[in-house]
DNA sequence: TTTAGCACTCAAAAGAGGCGAGTGCTAACA
DNA sequence: TGTTAGCACTCGCCTCTTTTGAGTGCTAAA
């Protein structure tokens, strides 16, 4: 694989991604002056073909990347693109207007992304599971009905409605909460045990069978709705790209995405740092065989807890795409972690 | 317009909005027999083309309903579908499940009528600001932070985060809490004046300086996010629809269905009772010209709240999408009464 | 008033050429 | 030995034409 082999390949990829057309030697000769003539890159062109990095559509038509060529590309061949100062603004920008809760800086980060890139993008959120209880209280709502307020460590704040049973009153409600909050606080959703809530089952010795069921509702709540979220932002994108111009292949993708689990596993992280590319057929999904997805996980306090992740067709601009993504992670844990 | 006219005109739209081609006369005289021979019908379809309640797409092809022959069908010829049976059951099933909170409610509603008529539809959430505050709450969260839960009359809970000064202790908060319930408690979200605040700042005495600021905040979130919320449910089954295989036309619509202001305007309630529904360009958008719009209010305490409609091609099932949304939006109804 | 018969229309499908972008191969050249 | 000009060849795509067939409107007879 000499430099002229290099340099015809990254002009072929370049060219395509630019303009969706198949690539001919002509073309390159002209427009990326490699100095030679269309015959030479005819030859290079053979030799890449052989190699199983370019291929062809049909016998009279120029070349287009293969899987494998992309892969090259993004391996060995692309050059760094900086990301621009005023995208570098425009991120900070928005991402201080949100810095008040998590869920808000999280979902912000995923549209962003998709404004930034014009594609489609994909952000797992962490799951509450693994964050640890801060404060847990209750309040009366209205006969029967109490509402759960819970808070964790990192700062977010949800609240559950959960049926109280008749006969409480405000003082009991506030008693319990801070009974709760003496065993809980401190203790991760994931793991909390059950036998913590027997303990204080047997505190609140009072009122045992008023509470029994009460509590039971508190235990199932707890363990209810910790996991992993899944947002999309510019589906709409999709539409532009001419891959996309069949109707049934946009239905199929778009299904596709809105399978929550399956989008969980597929952005769930890799053992690997920073950016991953997988193109293709390196998705594990057949429906994501002509797309390629670029992801990279974002931290708090050091442990990774979610991905935001970048779809467009194999024919993607992958240098724009992951530096904007490279910086936006980047952006987004230092913003939880500032918060 | 005799009898035979309007099973003739009845039998192109039923044809037309089945099969979505021109129905031609032989179709319809071997088809839905009207014991006429196919020259008969063609007499008729001429004098109810002259009448503009169909068109003919070009010279040699079969008849299609125009604009006018629709708002005819469903005034005049329309038959009132029952909903079946087993699709009553689901509702119902699938309403109580989720009968703790009105938004989920509100939320499936939308949901199910996706899936029951495989179309788009459009949900508008009822705004907060018409329901009065039962109670607010304040919790401490860390340093500097709160978390205000508010209760309001229909059993809705919404919790916000806002700033608080350093200092405030845990009985602070409750203290606070307490004076802005005596005062707060019975006024809606939207009558609500800043007056009440003057007044609950005056009462504060002690502190005065370091309440200001935090004061200011709740009033402030009080006022903030009461607008009613759009949801969108079935975007894709648009997709189902051959009348959108134009990947344009597809854009164009979704694009307009996310602009949320726009689609609440389109789905705020008409004076009329019952189900509307908007044909072609009957919608005052332009990008709805080729769509027809079905909605039903639903209702609480007698008050109307929200509405549900339901999207399609003006080549769409009337009939069945009506009995469905009328069924639908009174268990709706009934579902939040009795919450 | 209804209907059979028939000429007519026109979109869509099928076929036929021509174009042109692009290739691979060969032979000459540096 | 690598590079290039030349040339025959391939094949998708565009355009033009033809064919097909579903459907019409009109007329005249029942």
């Amino acid at each position: 694989m000499d430099e002229r082999k290099r340099r015809v390949l990254q002009a072929i990829i370049l060219d395509y991604i630019a303009t969706a057309d198949p690539v001919g030697s002509r073309t390159i000769a002209k427009k990326y002056n490699l100095g030679v003539s269309p015959a030479t890159v005819r030859n290079e062109m053979a030799d890449l073909e052989e190699m199983g990095l370019i291929e062809q559509p049909h016998t009279s038509a120029g070349r287009i990347p293969s899987q494998s060529g992309y892969r090259y590309y993004v391996d060995c061949l692309m050059e760094k693109e900086p990301v621009r100062n005023e995208t570098r603004e425009m991120i900070r920008g928005a991402l201080l207007n949100r810095m008040r809760e998590t869920e808000a800086l999280i979902q912000m980060s995923g549209k962003l992304l998709s404004q930034l890139t014009s594609y489609t993008t994909l952000v797992l959120a962490p799951s509450m599971g693994q964050n640890t209880l801060r404060h847990i209280q209750f309040l009366p709502v209205e006969r029967e009905k109490a509402v759960m307020v819970i808070v964790l460590d990192n700062g977010h704040v949800e609240h559950r409605l959960i049926e109280a049973p008749e006969g409480l009153n405000e003082e009991d409600f506030h008693s319990i909460s801070q009974l709760l909050n003496q065993h809980i606080r401190g203790l991760s959703l994931e793991n909390w045990r059950a036998s913590v809530m027997q303990t204080i089952y047997r505190d609140l010795d009072y009122h045992r069978d008023l509470l029994g069921k009460f509590i039971a509702q508190v235990e199932n709540s707890l363990l209810v709705g910790q996991d992993q979220k899944v947002y999309l932002g510019g589906a709409l994108n999709i539409l532009n790209q001419p891959e996309f111009k069949d109707i049934d292949k946009v239905k199929t993708l778009m299904e596709l995405l809105e399978e929550e689990s399956l989008m969980k596993e597929v952005l769930s992280p890799t053992d690997e740092d920073g950016v991953t590319v997988r193109i293709g057929t390196e998705n594990m999904y057949e429906g994501l065989k002509d797309c390629s997805l670029i992801t990279a996980t974002y931290r708090f306090d050091g442990k990774i807890i979610g991905t935001l992740g970048v779809l467009g067709p194999t024919r993607m601009e992958y240098s724009k795409a992951i530096s904007v993504l490279d910086f936006l992670t980047k952006a987004l844990s230092e913003g939880l972690n500032k918060l």
